[in-house]
DNA sequence: CTGTTAGCGCATTCAT
DNA sequence: ATGAATGCGCTAACAG
């Protein structure tokens, strides 16, 4: 097999003695072209090793056929599910993915969006942290799709694919009930957010449906991480009755504050019941598995994908915009009581 | 703001009654030009909202300021982070990166070079899990750069950017070898890849450096999952007598492997000491943390991205191809004698 | 069935 | 200091 630096469809009709439009059409499986010189292309192509210049194709018809997704960060479990559902799904229907990452830093996802629009990218997949939209409209103006996952704005026109949090923080709070907790404290994360907000509101909603006052001395602003998660059990633990429960909003939190405890001689679940948020791997592997929340986020991935490609098909021009909702599972390991 | 859907330099230049070489020359910051026009061209530019399309650039300039990266999966914590670390040193230099999965597939770790291809990447990092490297070599012949990291192949004039695993091997072994171990069980990973192939090499050094005999039977084959460690600790403990340690290739088999010790009512680290490999996220997060070795992805992915970046500014037709071996660090933890 | 040509958006020679 | 023209590789409209 020859092998050259560089070959086109020129190189291809140079060699042929034809035109480059009769090796296009044969290369693109077009009616209009004999089988034989079709044949003929066809092999000359995979034996000079031709290859199609995306960028070409992508200048030429306006589509480049790739998406960019933006998310806080790839290394943790739970983006790096969603970026492999949306890959995949992406992937089987010839879209290149590029992946940025902002660090839950506005600025760095402004100038993320800067770049994807510069790719020209077909669409933007976004869990989004900004608190103003303005530079989200900047994709839609360009003609550029925009897709919200797992984080979103209220945006009209745009799709989203989330899960249902409300339900993921009510269920929680509802099963910490069941078995007998009655002063649950809740762990908050970025409260700036849609759906730590979300959460909350499924707390609140299950403890009223239960008729147990809402107390905000239980509420603990916290970050999603280990040690904001010691910080706050460190200041639970001065309290007054003590809490029975703890729901943390996420699992890092979760763990955080279940190794502070342990620290301080309590039993897990029998003193004070833990739920986390997400189901991080190490929920699970834990000897003291951790009780949570599974967000799906491989099915998060795959649906976002499948939503702008059904936009993408569809031959009308009348676009359709779709918020699907994913339900959440409450995963109950040893961290809570039967 | 006005932002039309499309803009272009041929825009700008209708705007103002001037030629695109003027718009071009102005936007990126030629000498031969004169102020006043610079800053008329500069001011439409903001104000209309241009971006400069890449694909154009791209096409034309032969560079498409793209790197296609394929991993066998983004998400475990250890790829995760060699992304990141390839991320932030490229972003910082105008690149975007296209990541690929493989999920171990050769079929699919093909297809993703030529997706890559296509897409006119400037240069393929890979970790392959392949045994021919004709697809690699494809690579180069298209005049693109490729590095390995990780996972690599003996090939010319191709850079790499490895830890050294017989290094993480010895001194691994040779820990549990100074805390009194002597039949040091190993649970081997894929040793079709150079990787594990160098991981076991270590130990056997280790072992023999210490007059200590390689009893075949320790030898156990496992895949790099929780499962295989399971299975292989239950083979393991039909041996007569019981190895006192196992260095595990992958901290999930370790991992497995633990949990089938303790149901058996073992002690760790009494009975055996356990050392794993990766220093994933939950290793540390146990009541039982896990001795393991740690691989520095963040620092691999930077690396990785550094080696080509400067590949790529050298000036000279020369280029120079680099094999960086990182050293990984042993992290003593509980699951190990002191 | 096949060939010629224009144009996607840009940077860059060569004129002026 | 500025403009006109060219080509990167491809597809599609038009012509034959």
């Amino acid at each position: 097999m020859v092998t050259n630096k560089k070959n086109t469809i020129y190189d291809i009709a140079d060699q042929l003695n034809i035109s480059v439009a009769t090796v296009s059409r044969a290369l693109n499986n077009k009616t209009n072209i004999s089988p034989t010189t079709k044949e003929l292309v066809l092999k000359a192509a995979e034996k000079m090793g031709y290859e199609q210049n995306k960028l070409a194709l992508a200048l030429k018809s306006g589509k480049s056929k790739t998406v960019g997704v933006i998310v806080p960060r790839v290394d943790s479990s739970f983006f790096g599910s969603i970026i492999t559902g949306i890959e995949e799904e992406l992937n089987a229907h010839n879209y290149s993915v590029i992946i940025c990452q902002t660090h839950g830093d506005p600025k760095k996802e402004i100038a993320n969006i800067d770049t994807l629009l510069n790719s020209q990218v077909d669409a933007v997949f976004i869990s989004t942290s900004m608190k103003d939209v303005s530079a989200l409209e900047r994709v839609l103006k360009k003609g550029v799709s925009l897709i919200f996952f797992d984080r979103k704005k209220t945006m009209e026109n745009v799709s989203s694919v989330t899960i249902n949090d409300f339900q993921g923080g009510y269920s929680a709070t509802q099963h910490l009930i069941n078995t007998g907790s009655k002063r649950i404290a809740y762990f908050s994360g970025d409260l700036d957010l849609e759906i730590f907000q979300e959460r909350l509101a499924g707390y609140k909603h299950a403890l009223s449906d239960n008729g147990i006052e809402y107390n905000e001395n239980y509420i603990f602003r916290t970050e999603s991480n280990i040690d904001e998660g010691k910080k706050a059990a460190k200041k639970l633990l001065k309290l007054n009755p003590l809490p029975d429960a703890i729901f943390s909003s996420s699992d890092f939190a979760a763990l955080g504050a279940i190794q502070e405890l342990r620290a301080n001689n309590l039993n897990i679940p029998e003193d004070l019941s833990v739920i986390g948020f997400a189901n991080e791997p190490f929920t699970q592997f834990m000897e003291l598995s951790i009780s949570t929340v599974d967000q799906f986020p491989l099915k998060m991935g795959r649906m976002t994908a499948k939503v702008f490609l059904e936009q993408e098909e569809n031959p009308t021009n009348m676009v359709i915009h779709k918020k699907v909702v994913l339900e959440p599972e409450l995963i109950l390991r040893k961290s809570t009581k039967k």
